[in-house]
DNA sequence: GGCGGGCCTTGACCCAGGTCATGGTGTTCG
DNA sequence: CGAACACCATGACCTGGGTCAAGGCCCGCC
């Protein structure tokens, strides 16, 4: 089901074994809890696009990126708008609170975002059993959900109640420190809850406020004080 | 911090145990593994709008709803505005993601909406220990907490996408199969994420329209097939 | 070179939802 | 009984955000 067709999968218990240990989820825990684990996983190599799976999939993995990153997305108003949950990195767990909640189908998509992306694959059973036996790696795990509860509950809320001009300056701040290529206005609009013609309005209106310098793509932030005013206010 | 001031409060194990092992958290435990949490709890009785806690407590205690209900929200753009979370009614967890997600503060305010409310109170450490030492109970806490997470996700996702007219006859459709008093207009709103004139226009407009009948704060719904098609459409 | 497609930009227009202010209708309590 | 209070209803108005359509720029490809 999540798994489609030709893709480089390979087995490797020592790099396996490095990434889960250093993981924020998995850190915890003894090495001799996750060798087991290491054993089982396979790296999974996609590029930008790939599909990891898709909503509605039943998951029998657990992903945890290894390089690159991946955009797990929520499809709505009848497939005319996607809105992105989050983007995980590096060490990063995706599909956690599907693979230990149940076997509830996934609630959202994930895709690749960059060219290449690594992924280890962990057999959600094994996963689960090792986990749930193991204290101290529960106790990691459902602090990891809960956290993640409260990102996505703060992310939701900011996108009910505040104003686009205030996320996009949440968002130049968090991703533009240094001068930095901006994704397509259809990328950014899916995390900042909008459309593309919105975006596109509202970096304008920055630029013409002299706020970020914006040459091809190449995005700077220039008045980082006054966007700081703009993003804050209420929320963070 | 979280408990405050002159409230009933007592021990009953009995009770305790009864109430624990019929909830669907704990319900899995062997009775064996419940009797030690419940020998600790404590029975809490509340009127309505009495204070469980507020945003920011470190939360040492585990709220477990015995009877009545309670509201969880959070308070927006500065104080202007609230968001119900979620209402929990009986044998329902109230904090449980902070309570087992380390030791952050809790991100939302809980207070009584009956009276009166009765919540076993747990002392959340003895918690912890006992449900990560317990496979079945950590996969059940952790199941709940990715359920919770799902329905969360789906409920502000509608607050994003959705009309209020869409979410209102939701509502409707959800607490109005019998006649049924309506809360007052501001506790809608802050259920539906809107504010009270706005409820106040739109169940007149569905009381011209014919959908409900709206007599006193009485509602009963008269045209369930037109409010399926007002709620249905994008989302559930 | 020129044609086509993708993406960005911009203008015109529309509308749901929010704000503010006013007046009505209980209900409670001195 | 009547004043005070809380809640509800409704009108006027404003505005952020969405939609649609037209046009421009860039790039790859035939």
């Amino acid at each position: 089901m999540a798994a489609s067709g030709h893709v480089t999968t390979s087995p490797d218990p020592a790099r396996a074994l490095e990434l889960l240990s250093h993981s924020p989820i998995f850190g915890g825990a003894a090495p001799a809890a996750l060798r087991p684990l290491a054993a089982l996983g396979r790296f999974r190599t996609l590029r930008r696009g790939d599909v990891l799976f898709r909503s509605g999939d039943i998951l029998e993995t657990l992903f945890l990126v290894s390089s690159g990153s991946v955009r797990v997305y929520r499809v709505v108003r009848g497939g005319t708008r996607e809105l992105t949950l989050h983007v995980e990195g590096p060490r990063q767990l995706v599909a956690g609170a599907s693979v230990f909640g149940g076997d509830d189908p996934a609630p959202a998509h994930a895709v690749a975002l960059q060219t290449p992306t690594e992924v280890l694959c962990l057999p959600a059973a094994s996963v689960r059993e090792q986990v749930f036996g193991t204290p101290a790696l529960a106790a990691a795990v459902i602090a990891a959900l809960a956290r993640r509860q409260a990102e996505l509950l703060a992310r939701l809320e900011e996108l009910v109640f505040s104003e686009l001009g205030e996320r996009l300056a949440v968002y130049l701040l968090d991703h533009a420190a240094a001068p930095h290529a901006l994704p397509p206005n259809s990328d950014l609009a899916a995390l900042l809850g909008t459309v593309p013609e919105l975006v596109s309005r509202k970096l304008g209106e920055f630029y013409r406020l002299g706020l970020i310098e914006l040459e091809r793509r190449q995005v700077r932030v220039l008045d980082r004080a006054e966007l700081e005013r703009l993003a804050g206010r209420r929320g963070r």
